[in-house]
RNA sequence: GCGAGGAUGGCGGAAUUGGCAGACGCGCCAGACUUAGGAUCUGGUGCCUGAGAAGGCGUGGGAGUUCAAGUCUCCCUCCUCGUACCA
C-alpha cells in the first residue's frame, strides 16, 4: 500500500551518518563559490520540536542540497541555545541540575531533527552551555569592557520580582515580561550595561544594503528611533546656577513653550521645589515610582502632574513659565524633562487643558480651540528685538533659531536615539559567568588568556532571591556559589567574582561565527575561514528575533569588526522569517447560560454577548455541521446562527498542538518536509491541515509507484534506456526549469506543484526513460531526501544521489510547434487558435487568422471594428461597437 | 493613535512586464476495480441562468486610468503583525 517510508528513512539516516555524507570539510576547494546556509539556533526544551522547527529548517535543508548540487561549498550547521529561564525554574523545581536537563533536551532535539533528514554537518555542532564555547563569549566581553563598551552603572532597571531577575527593555513588551508575562517595575540598580547606542548610527545606517523584510529592517529603524533637533537650556528663575535642559524636535515652537516639565526621577526636582509645594511633590514622585510601567503607561491615559512652584525663564522671550513634575515624561529619553508646547504638541495640550495652562499658538493652521496643531505651517508669534522666525516655514524656523540658540550658547543641534544602552546582566544561575574580578575598592580587573572560561560553580539552591521585599537588592545565585570560587587572590589582594550571569542573547550573538571553526582552541575563529565563509548568505529564523536577538548581533558583529575578528561589516546579509504554522482551523458556535445560540457576528473579541454583555460559551464543533452561505458561515441545522472559523496559535491548553514525530511515524519525514514546503508561501502564516498531509503523502507514493512494481518489488520493466520521445523530453524540462527556478526564489510551493504535474504526466507513459526518472529524482532530492536516495539507487545506482550535479534544462526542448492565441472581442475571451510558432510573432498573421475564424465573424458582423490590438505571441483583442 | 503586511472557489493557495483568473493539493460528485473501501485508478468540479447549445457574473466594497486590471491610481471596510506618552 503505502510505500516502505519507515524502513527507508532509517537506512539513509544511518548512511548519511556513517559516511558524513554532508560534511563541509576543513580544506576545501577555495575556488568554488561558497554558501553559508543558517537557521537560528533553537532552544532546547523540553517540549521538544514542535512543527515549526521543520518549517524554517526545510527550507535552509532544501537551498543547501541544491546549492551543494550546484557545484558551492555549502556551511549548513546546527547547535543549541541552551542557557535560559526554563532548565533553571526546573532546577528550582525538582533539584534536577540545569546541565542535566540541558543535555537530556539536546539529545532529544537531535535526534528529532536527524529523523528529519536535515543536511547538517553534525561536527560543526555549538552549545552555549559548553565551557569550550562560552569562553568566547567571555572573551568577547572582555573586548567590550576593554574598549569602554561593557560598563557598571547605577541605573534605572526593569526589575521583575516574579522572575526574579532584571530584564533588557528589548524584553519587557507592555510593561510586562516578555517571557511569562509578570509585571516590571522600574528600580534603580548597579548592572553591567554594554554601550549599543555608541553603534546606533551604524546600526541604523547599514540595514540599508541588508536583503531582509522591509518590516525587519523598520523594526530596528524604530527601536533605533533616531529623531533630530536641539536641546536648549532654561534658566530658573531665582536659582543663577541651575538650569533644566530639553531636547526638542520642535526648536521652531520656542516661542510657544508656556510651561515645563521634569521626569519624576529628575535630579533637579529636590533642588528647585518651593516649601510650599514640597510635601504633594514628594508625595507624587513617590507614587510614581512605585508604578509599574504598565500602569504609567497603557493603563492611565489620563495625565497627572504636579506643580513644583518654581518657574523657569523661557530664553526667546523671557517669560517666567511653571515647572511641574509629570511621569508623561520619561527620565530615559532626552534629557528627561521638557519644554511643553501645548498648541503644537498633543501630549503637552491634554496636559495643559486639564491643569488650565496657557496655550500659544505659533505655527499658523489647525484649530487649537479643538486639539494640538502638530502639521506643517508658517511661524507666527515669534519675535523678541533681537530675533524673529516669523512668516518661515517649519523647517527654515528650525534651522535659524538652533542657529540663534547656539550662538548666544544656550542650545545646539542634537541627535536623540530611542535606543539604550543594553542592559547585560542578569540575576541567574544558567548563564554565562562575567569573566571579571572586583577588589574591595572598586577596582575591576578582567580574567584572561589561560583563566578563561570561568567556569560555572557547583551550588545546591538555584533559586534567585525573587525579593518581594523590592527595598533590597536581589542576590544572585552565585552569590551562594563555594568561598573558593567567589574569592580569589591575585597579587596580594583579594577580588571577589561577579555574581550575575550574561543574557541568554550573549551566546546567540555569534554562534554563527564559531560554526565556521567550533573546535578551534587558539582564536574564537580562523581568520581564514572567516574571510571564505561570511557574511551567511541566508538565514531564517522567525520574526520574535527582530528586534531582540537581530540587533544584538549586529552589534557585537560590529564591535568584532572594529577590532579585526570580522571581516565584514554585517553579518546576515539575506534574512527570511517563516510564517507561524496554526493548528487547524476550528469552527465553533457561541451559546448563552439558558443554551441559545448566538450568531458570532453579535460576539465581541472577548466573547461576551454584545447586546447584554453575557459571557457566552463556545463549543467547537465539526466542520460538516457547517454551511457557507454568502460570505458567512452557518449552522447546517441552523441557518441563521453564523459559526466562527479560525485558526489559532498551536498551544498546549487548546490541545491543538501537532507532533512532527507523529507525522513522521505515520507517514514520513519525507511527507512531513514535502507538506509544509507545500502548505504555502514559507513567509506566510498558514494553518496546519492533516488532509494537506496526506495530499503529499499519496504524492509520494505516486512517485513510488513510478518507479516500482509492487507485487514484485522491484523496478518496473517499463523503464528502459531508449531514447525519451520529445513529449517527455519536453515535460522533463519544464519541471528542471520551474524547480529550479522556484528554489532560487524560495518558491517552495509552487516547485512541489510542478513536481506534482511531472508525475502525473509521467505516470501515463507506457514507456518511461531512465535517464528522464533519474533527472526528475535528483530535482525531488532537496524536498524529500530519503525517497529519492532509495529509488536512485534501485534504478541501478551504486554512490549518494548527494554527490550528483543537478540536471540543466535545455530551451530547445522547450519549444513549441504551435502557440495559442487568445482572441478577444472587446477585452472578452471569445475564442483561442493554434498558430505556427514562426507565425504567432507576425501581428499581422495573427489578426487575419483571428479575424477569419468563424465564431469570431458571426459575432462580429452586425458591428465595425474600431481598432484591433495585438500582442506577439499571445492575443488579439478585436475593440467593435 | 502610528507603522508594516494582507483580503482570490467549499478550503490551502497559483497567476514574469497589465494580456485565457482559479495551476497544484484538499474537499466534493460520478464511474472503474473490489467481499469491502477511509486503498488505488479514470473523469468532473468558481457562481448563477439553461434540458442543452450557450449566456451572464466573478479576485473584500466603491470610483478611476486602459483596447484590456487580481495586477496601476484614489477612497472605504475588515483582518494579522509590530509599536505605543520617545518630546
Amino acid at each position: 500500500m503505502a510505500y516502505p517510508f519507515q524502513e527507508i528513512e532509517t537506512r539513509w539516516q544511518r548512511y548519511w551518518e556513517e559516511n558524513k555524507v554532508y560534511k563541509t570539510d576543513d580544506n576545501i576547494d577555495l575556488n568554488k563559490p561558497k554558501f553559508y546556509v543558517l537557521d537560528m539556533f533553537p532552544y532546547p526544551s523540553g517540549a521538544g520540536l514542535h512543527v515549526g522547527h521543520p518549517e524554517g529548517y526545510t527550507a535552509t535543508d532544501i537551498m543547501a542540497r541544491y546549492k551543494r548540487m550546484n557545484g558551492f561549498n555549502v556551511l549548513h550547521p546546527m547547535g543549541w541555545d541552551a542557557f535560559g529561564l526554563p532548565a533553571e525554574q526546573y532546577a528550582i523545581e525538582t533539584g534536577t541540575h540545569p546541565r542535566i536537563t540541558t543535555e537530556k533536551n539536546i539529545n532529544r532535539f537531535r535526534t528529532q531533527l536527524k529523523s528529519l533528514g536535515f543536511s547538517y554537518d553534525w561536527d560543526r555542532q555549538v552549545d552555549t552551555t559548553d565551557p569550550n564555547y562560552y569562553k568566547w563569549t567571555q572573551w568577547i566581553f572582555i573586548q567590550l569592557f576593554k574598549r569602554g563598551l561593557a560598563y557598571l552603572a547605577e541605573v534605572p532597571v526593569n526589575w521583575c520580582p516574579a522572575l526574579g531577575t532584571v530584564l533588557a527593555n528589548e524584553e519587557v513588551i507592555d510593561g510586562k515580561s516578555e517571557r511569562g508575562g509578570h509585571p516590571v517595575y522600574k528600580r534603580p540598580m548597579r548592572q553591567w550595561m554594554l554601550k549599543i547606542t555608541a553603534y546606533a548610527e551604524r546600526l541604523l545606517e547599514d540595514l540599508e544594503g541588508l536583503d531582509w523584510p522591509e518590516s525587519t529592517k523598520e523594526m530596528q529603524r524604530n527601536w533605533i528611533g533616531k529623531s533630530e533637533g536641539a536641546e536648549v537650556d532654561f534658566p530658573v528663575s531665582g536659582h543663577e546656577n541651575e538650569k533644566i535642559r530639553v531636547f526638542t524636535t520642535r526648536p521652531d515652537t520656542l516661542f510657544g513653550a508656556t510651561y515645563m516639565v521634569l521626569a519624576p526621577e529628575h535630579s533637579l526636582i529636590n533642588k528647585i521645589v518651593t516649601n510650599e509645594y514640597t510635601e504633594k511633590v514628594k508625595k507624587y514622585r513617590d507614587s510614581a515610582l512605585q508604578k509599574s510601567d504598565l500602569e504609567r503607561t497603557e493603563l492611565q491615559k489620563e495625565k497627572t502632574g504636579v506643580f513644583t512652584g518654581s518657574y523657569a525663564i523661557n530664553p526667546t522671550n523671557n517669560e517666567l513659565i511653571p515647572i511641574w513634575v509629570a511621569d508623561y515624561v520619561l527620565i530615559s529619553y532626552g534629557t528627561g524633562a521638557i519644554m511643553a508646547v501645548p498648541a503644537h504638541d498633543q501630549r503637552d495640550y491634554e496636559f495643559a487643558t486639564k491643569f488650565n495652562l496657557p496655550i500659544r499658538q505659533v505655527i499658523s493652521g489647525g484649530d487649537i480651540t479643538k486639539e494640538a496643531f502638530t502639521g506643517d505651517g508658517l511661524v507666527i508669534n515669534s519675535s523678541n528685538e533681537a530675533f524673529t522666525i516669523n512668516g518661515l516655514s517649519v523647517d527654515k524656523a528650525k534651522v535659524k533659531i538652533t542657529a540663534w540658540l547656539q550662538k548666544k550658547g544656550i542650545g545646539e543641534y542634537k541627535v536623540n536615539y530611542k535606543l539604550r544602552d543594553w542592559l547585560f546582566s542578569r540575576q541567574r544561575y544558567w548563564g554565562e559567568p562575567f569573566p571579571v574580578l572586583h577588589s574591595e575598592k572598586g577596582d575591576i580587573i578582567c580574567i584572561e588568556g589561560k583563566d578563561l572560561p570561568v567556569k560555572l560553580p557547583e551550588i545546591k539552591d538555584f533559586k534567585p532571591r525573587t525579593a518581594e521585599e523590592s527595598e533590597t537588592d536581589p542576590l544572585p545565585p552565585l552569590s551562594r556559589a563555594p568561598k573558593s570560587w567567589k574569592y580569589v587572590e591575585k597579587d596580594g589582594v583579594i577580588y571577589h567574582r561577579e555574581y550575575n550571569t550574561m543574557p541568554q542573547w550573549a551566546g546567540y550573538c555569534w554562534y554563527y561565527l564559531r560554526f565556521i571553526d567550533p573546535q578551534n582552541a587558539h582564536s574564537l575563529v580562523d581568520k581564514h575561514k572567516e574571510k571564505y565563509w561570511m557574511p551567511v548568505d541566508l538565514y531564517v529564523g522567525g520574526a520574535e528575533h527582530s528586534v531582540l536577538h537581530l540587533l544584538y548581533a549586529r552589534f557585537w558583529h560590529k564591535v568584532l569588526y572594529d577590532i579585526g575578528v570580522v571581516s565584514t561589516k554585517e553579518p546576515f546579509s539575506k534574512l527570511v522569517h517563516q510564517g507561524m504554522i496554526l493548528g487547524e482551523t476550528e469552527f465553533s458556535v457561541y451559546y448563552t447560560k439558558d443554551g441559545n445560540a448566538i450568531s458570532s457576528s453579535f460576539v465581541t473579541s472577548d466573547g461576551c454577548y454584545n447586546k447584554t454583555g453575557e459571557k457566552l460559551n463556545k463549543k467547537k464543533i465539526s466542520e460538516e455541521d457547517t454551511i457557507k452561505i454568502g460570505d458567512k458561515i452557518v449552522l447546517q441545522n441552523n441557518q441563521k446562527i453564523e459559526v466562527e472559523s479560525r485558526a489559532y496559535k498551536m498551544s498546549k491548553s487548546r490541545g491543538n498542538v501537532v507532533n512532527p514525530d507523529h507525522i513522521v511515524t505515520g507517514y514520513g519525514a519525507d511527507s512531513l518536509r514535502l507538506y509544509e514546503m507545500f502548505m504555502g508561501p514559507l513567509k506566510d502564516m498558514k494553518s496546519w491541515s492533516m488532509k494537506g498531509v496526506e495530499g503529499v503523502h499519496r504524492f509520494l507514493n505516486r512517485v513510488w509507484r513510478l518507479f516500482i512494481d509492487e507485487n514484485e518489488n522491484k523496478i518496473l520493466g517499463n523503464i528502459t534506456t531508449a531514447e525519451p520521445d520529445t513529449l517527455q523530453l519536453k515535460t522533463l524540462h519544464q519541471v528542471i526549469k520551474k524547480v529550479t527556478c522556484d528554489i532560487e526564489n524560495m518558491q517552495f510551493n509552487t516547485a512541489i506543484a510542478a513536481l506534482m504535474i511531472f508525475v502525473n504526466e509521467a505516470n501515463k507513459w507506457e514507456k518511461k526513460s531512465r535517464d528522464v526518472l533519474e533527472s526528475f529524482l535528483l530535482i525531488l532530492n532537496p524536498f524529500a531526501p530519503h525517497i529519492t536516495e532509495e529509488l536512485w539507487q534501485r534504478i541501478g545506482n551504486k554512490d549518494t544521489i548527494a554527490a550528483h550535479r543537478w540536471p540543466k534544462y535545455n530551451e530547445n526542448y522547450l519549444k513549441e510547434d504551435t502557440k495559442e492565441i487568445v482572441i478577444q472581442i472587446n477585452g472578452k475571451l471569445r475564442a483561442t487558435m493554434q498558430t505556427p510558432a514562426d507565425e504567432a510573432d507576425n501581428k499581422k498573421y495573427i489578426e487575419n487568422q483571428a479575424l477569419s475564424i468563424e465564431a469570431i465573424k458571426s459575432r462580429i458582423e452586425d458591428k465595425s471594428i474600431l481598432r484591433v490590438i495585438s500582442v506577439p505571441g499571445k492575443l488579439v483583442n478585436i475593440v467593435v461597437k
